[in-house]
DNA sequence: ATCGTGACGAACG
DNA sequence: CCGTTCGCCACGA
């Protein structure tokens, strides 16, 4: 069948899931990803939406921003449960709030 | 189709 | 090095 293209939207919640425990990605490179490398915007737009239920399977707490840092714009609070989830899994923090993407990011 | 918006990114000064 | 500006793309009205 042909193709029912999917939105960039679902292609964007289809590789956030597979980020695996314990590693964080970014929005460009989800983006690139996706098939659109300037479409960084468009990506954490797409990750701006998602209910609590989603979080549940969505695992939008391991994308960052290209500098490895949180950019949880409109809801700080959402930043803070971010950071706590991160560093649950082992993701580590230097002390600018910085992730090691050398370390944890992936691919 | 056009306009405005937004959890970005890279370039500039 | 730091803060600021511009450009990018997808989506909804």
């Amino acid at each position: 069948m042909l193709t029912k293209k999917q939105s960039f939207y679902e292609t964007v919640y289809k590789i956030v899931q597979q980020i695996p425990f314990g590693k964080v990605s970014t929005y460009g490179r989800i983006a690139m990803i996706a098939g659109s490398p300037r479409a960084a915007r468009a990506t954490g737009y797409a990750l701006a939406g998602l209910k609590e239920n989603s979080e549940k399977s969505i695992p939008w707490q391991r994308v960052v921003n290209a500098q490895g840092k949180i950019s949880s714009s409109r809801d700080p609070l959402r930043a803070t449960l971010q950071r706590k989830i991160l560093e649950k899994e082992g993701v580590l923090f230097d002390q600018n709030e910085m992730i090691d993407l050398k370390r944890f990011g992936w691919p």
